[in-house]
DNA sequence: TGAATGACTCGAT
DNA sequence: GATCGAGCCATTC
């Protein structure tokens, strides 16, 4: 396994799992955190092998800027991610989040001191 | 080493 | 307002 390279992925993992209850972040914001802006695409990349890494990351809870589960036929069960986002009162219909600018989670807010 | 792919995003038409 | 194309970074063949 990689060593530096592991470190980018785990950043993406420490991200997402401090992901609050009942909130939804986008690739767009974490990539934008690590600085990536631009490679959104990097996350959703680290989410595919996150599925190796313990604990499990809740990749249920990234979806992409429109709040479409776009991730969801990489699940162990399509069913599943939804499943997951409505446990914890997300409403999801269509495979998209409804209340996805109720539920949005900026990592940025980590740094942002209200 | 070069080319292609990918769980995305933005800008232009 | 909706649709299409290009860009970006890292990994893999």
């Amino acid at each position: 396994m990689n060593r530096k390279k592991n470190q980018f992925y785990e950043s993406i993992f420490d991200i997402v799992r401090l992901i609050p209850y009942g909130r939804v972040t986008s690739y767009g914001a974490i990539a934008a955190y690590l600085g990536t802006k631009s490679g959104s695409r990097l996350v959703g990349w680290a989410m595919n092998i996150s599925h190796n890494e313990e604990p499990a990351v809740p990749a249920h809870r990234v979806v992409n800027r429109n709040g479409l589960l776009t991730g969801k036929a990489h699940f162990k069960d399509e069913n599943e991610m939804q499943k997951l986002l409505e446990e914890e009162g997300i409403v999801v219909a269509n495979n998209q989040i409804q209340n996805f600018n109720d539920v949005f989670w900026d990592p940025a807010s980590l740094d942002r001191v209200s």
